[in-house]
DNA sequence: CTTTCGTGGTATTTGCCAGTACCGTCTTGC
DNA sequence: GCAAGACGGTACTGGCAAATACCACGAAAG
């Protein structure tokens, strides 16, 4: 009877949804929770205060609503092969995993949601939790069971594969993360990423110390 | 004359000085800027506004005092030798400059004054850029003069220096620091940093390519 | 045509807090 | 002991923004 009518609302009520969620990413990912008011996010959208009220119950809904929403979006990159591919060096297949994964991770609006994750951790630790959990953490899980999977070929020799995964995301990433969110720095050239990419691979195939 | 007197004025403000700044602390560190008000800056200090108002202009003014208050504390630890030291084999010497050094960063209070860094530096970008020039900056140069003996005694064989010592420093963190600004889990056993140093740097110096 | 519901726009309420002003008190140097 | 400046306490002001209430309009249903 109403069928079609409140599918219609529904419908409506979800582009309502996404205008509003991208209007707010904006300004949450570029000046944060407390910075952006309810004013600013309207003056963008059209329309009147009660969307919001009523679509997110009040500012902190859509907030949460912003970042979950960007959680998926960051997330769908990145692969990470199961197991090693024949016929593809090693080392060739590190730097394309470690590439793709850096120049994922240093986009100017990846770096700024993972800041705003990062101040929001403070207030709302689920949301942090969260975000760890989907982030990092499914990352590191997978280059391990691709490393397991190396091991027990022979192929590497990891005493600790959890270890190992991590060391080889950080000695990637190369601090470069961390100074983005300190000096506010974004801008990493690609060829600068390529450069740290296959170097630190190649450090952490060979080792520091001499043959 | 007024010698006596104008010292002993300025010994008394800057007792006061302290007691602000340590109150201010706590607060600024535990809460942040935005969620930390004078008023409970002062139920802490006993006194009155006009205190902060003389001795450092106004609330921002006290924000940064406290930082680069922080800043100087923290960055008195952390040794990084100059050159190798003889009769100590180079894995002992690196994990204990991990250990140090990771026992130093994951302390609470250092955590969350870095994390108090990162939400400053969206507002005030220059506590950001000189925050990471006198930290994580520092560290890594200092590592890096030490390689460079290192490699000029032929006792390691790194191709770049620069990304060596990052490289280094990020894997003794593992991550560990993200993951602690992320979920607010500010714990960390030091057996469990202990075993991470240790497994980090065999994996530094040896490689994860099997001999 | 009218009622009703959804919605755009705006005014109001409420609370918070930085910054300032004012007054009373206490210390300090003469 | 007495001026003068320093300091504690508190009230006041101005501004901002979240949340709510209220009014106006347009479209669909009866």
């Amino acid at each position: 009877m109403c069928a079609d009518k409140s599918q219609a609302v529904n419908l409506a009520q979800d582009r309502r949804k996404r205008v509003i969620l991208d209007a707010a990413r904006t300004l949450f990912i570029e000046k944060g929770f407390e910075q952006t008011s309810l004013d600013m996010i309207i003056a963008r959208t059209g329309g009147s205060r009660r969307n919001i009220y009523d679509l997110f119950g009040n500012k902190e809904g859509l907030f949460e609503a912003v970042m979950k929403d960007q959680l998926g979006r960051i997330l769908s990159g990145t692969h990470v092969p199961k197991s090693a591919e024949d016929g593809v060096s090693i080392q060739s297949q590190l730097e394309a995993i470690g590439t793709e994964f850096l120049m994922g991770l240093l986009q100017p609006t990846v770096l700024r949601t993972l800041r705003q994750f990062i101040v929001a951790a403070g207030e709302r630790p689920d949301l942090g939790q969260q975000a760890y959990a989907a982030g990092p953490a499914v990352l590191y899980e997978r280059l391990e069971t691709y490393f397991s999977a190396l091991v027990a070929e022979g192929k590497l020799d990891l005493p600790d594969v959890e270890v190992a995964s991590r060391a080889l995301t950080e000695m990637i990433k190369g601090g470069l993360e961390l100074k983005a969110m300190m000096t506010g720095d974004y801008e990493v050239s690609t060829k600068q990423i390529r450069r740290q990419v296959s170097k630190a691979v190649l450090l952490f195939l060979h080792g520091a110390l001499p043959r």
